[in-house]
DNA sequence: ATAATAATGATAATCGTTATCAAAACAAGG
DNA sequence: CCTTGTTTTGATAACGATTATCATTATTAT
């Protein structure tokens, strides 16, 4: 039986009151600030168990270690080609159906059952579009 | 300046032979009976190279080792949530730029550029869709 | 408070991948 | 088809990220 812990519950707090998508070892160094003897076998094994629960995700980015986020809503993922720095895409309730059927439909192309999807999208963010417009 | 090597010839086609998504690993023992003295790092060294040059894709797993694909054809990746299998999804092209559209106008709402996309889907395969249903 | 059990933190072990480097393979010119 | 310069190879050490181990501590139910 699952027991409360003062270190799961930092370690979701932590996660839930950042915008970005830190790996084990950010979250790790943010949260010994705080509570200085919590070691990192901790963090990794709450994270998974966080995971599991659906509480958080685990993202997997194109190089690196594994990156968390602390928002399990549905959202697509942007990871900048330039900066490699990863945004959130939130769409709106109605979009959110209109996409559910199309992967639905495409996973009907293979005859499997579609039960969740992950997008990600890549390319230039704001800022180094910018960058990359002034050099040029 | 970049040379041939019957090594990385090999690797090339024993994964566009392939319709699954091997690891390296795979791969490796895969090749090793054809060219026993090809070595691991051969193996990974040449996988990136290819990566890098367009002519493969490395895809990153729920969890597990990287793997790859032979086939560098934008396409949909689904994943079984009871066998872990990968399938490939293929789109028709109008469907295609359709898609591309949607995923520009989604890059937009953050003020970024597109440039690639890539979607993944969860679920159950025809074979443990067949499976689930016989046993309830 | 007690007892049962789950979670922790230190650290060893593991896994996947990359770096190192001497030897072998390849490419170009004579 | 030798020679020379350059790239690639294969063996293996090194590395970074994550998981396993296990004695100790924290949490929960009674």
């Amino acid at each position: 039986m699952k027991k409360y812990s003062r270190q799961r519950e930092m370690i979701l707090q932590s996660l839930r009151n950042r915008v970005d998508h830190p790996t084990a070892e950010t979250l790790y160094e943010d949260i010994k600030a705080k509570m200085p003897e919590i070691g990192i076998a901790t963090v990794y094994r709450n994270l998974s168990d966080l995971c599991e629960t659906g509480q958080i995700v685990k993202i997997k980015s194109k190089n690196g270690p594994d990156r968390f986020d602390g928002n399990p809503e549905p959202h697509i993922h942007f990871e900048c080609d330039s900066c490699h720095e990863i945004y959130d895409i939130y769409i709106h309730d109605v979009q959110t159906k209109k996409m559910d059927n199309e992967i639905q439909r495409l996973a009907e192309n293979i005859g499997a059952e579609a039960e969740s999807s992950n997008i990600w999208i890549y390319g230039f963010c704001k800022k180094c579009k910018l960058l990359k417009n002034i050099n040029n």
